[in-house]
DNA sequence: GAGATAAGTAATCATTCGATTACAACATTC
DNA sequence: GAATGTTGTAATCGAATGATTACTTATCTC
């Protein structure tokens, strides 16, 4: 009947795991699930708690892979600009009648197929401010425009102009503008102007994932 | 000697208040100041506090004065909404040998002298899933193409270039490119390509004001 | 100049959230 | 099959933050 001092507490239990994984696997989820709540939310917009669910896992879990909440944003940013980049530069070995402008074209808006890659991107572009997230996103524009103009071959007007209609589409995500395809003329019109060619595939991604 | 019962708290002491105004021109200085958090951190990166402080008030009076941090928000995007309408239709007025297109241009680089508003803009266009944030952005997003089909006589082909080069300021303000212009050359030549006449204005506003 | 109204603040509260701590259980190796 | 490292969770904590309450004081009106 003596209380037995128990450590601290005895009540632990532990829910089951939903299932084991090797880290290196588990991050990979992770860092999908994070891309997907930062791209619709904002990083500032996003709690670990969200990313944790999305991904299946614990919260605590989520922050000791990463460390902080920030090194996870930075983690979804060079995650995104990697695969960016990847995709970029397979469009650009193809061989292919099409001219090498559409095919940058094509490779940019088939990235609207990993949910809220471009948004997070956008999300970091916007933030230039902080310190961390302003080095990085920096870093990985002119990456870009300079892949488009040394490896692509773009003048700088080109390259110009092709990065303002990927920021103008990133917009058109961002602000969910298909949302209103089918009851308004004018953003049929605009959607149908600014991305004629891979509109179905941003129509195909509206509708189920309204989480909030 | 007994105690008599005040009401709850005899301490309060009520610091001066900076001065008093009409509740019309501190609504307007208030909006200004939360235009430049908000451009700066975003909607949820921003507090209340950080914006009183910035509009010389206490945090409680901000959040009575609007309601909700939400619906301050909003005020913020109405306001930058009708600035940005109102300096279109000034150019559109305006008697020039200049063409009606770089009119519109200039007019929108213009709007850098307002601190944050269109960076605000930015932020609203990429919470487009939050229902109120999102009505409000696809609206103005809307009715700024729409005047520049009807009213400056732009087809939808000319519009939508024109909104994607926006998209690119915007962006390149929010990434803060033009605090690398001195140091590195592409972003320098990115910039003098992409903003060719209005580069002054944007570096004229970066350095002093990095708050974080 | 008294009373009413408008403009403002200090104090404080309930939540939320990122982070930390203390465990638990599976897998691997010897 | 014990020891050990790896993968995971529950509980909890302190700080931050939006909002509320209770006052205070300047200004306007009669």
């Amino acid at each position: 009947m003596s209380s037995v001092p128990q450590i601290i507490d005895s009540s632990a239990t532990a829910a089951v795991p939903a299932t084991r994984m090797p880290s290196d696997e588990r991050r990979v989820l992770v860092l999908e699930a994070a891309t997907a709540v930062f791209g619709q939310r904002g990083y500032a917009g996003t709690t670990t708690d969200q990313v944790a669910t999305a991904a299946g896992v614990s919260q605590p879990y989520v922050v000791r892979m990463f460390g902080t909440k920030e090194k996870l944003f930075l983690a979804v940013l060079h995650r995104a600009l990697d695969t960016l980049m990847a995709a970029f530069r397979r469009a650009l070995a193809e061989e292919s009648d099409v001219p090498v402008h559409s095919r940058m074209g094509m490779a940019y808006a088939d990235l609207l197929t990993d949910r809220g890659l471009l948004l997070s991107l956008m999300h970091g572009f916007v933030l230039g401010s902080d310190p961390e997230i302003g080095k990085t996103a920096r870093a990985g524009f002119l990456e870009v425009y300079l892949f488009l103009k040394a490896d692509v071959g773009m003048t700088p007007e080109e390259a110009s102009d092709f990065l303002a209609h990927g920021m103008m589409l990133n917009t058109l995500v961002g602000i969910r503008m298909a949302d209103e395809y089918d009851t308004n003329p004018d953003a049929r019109e605009l959607l149908e102007t600014a991305m004629p060619t891979k509109l179905g595939l941003l129509r195909g991604l509206t509708g189920p994932d309204k989480i909030q």
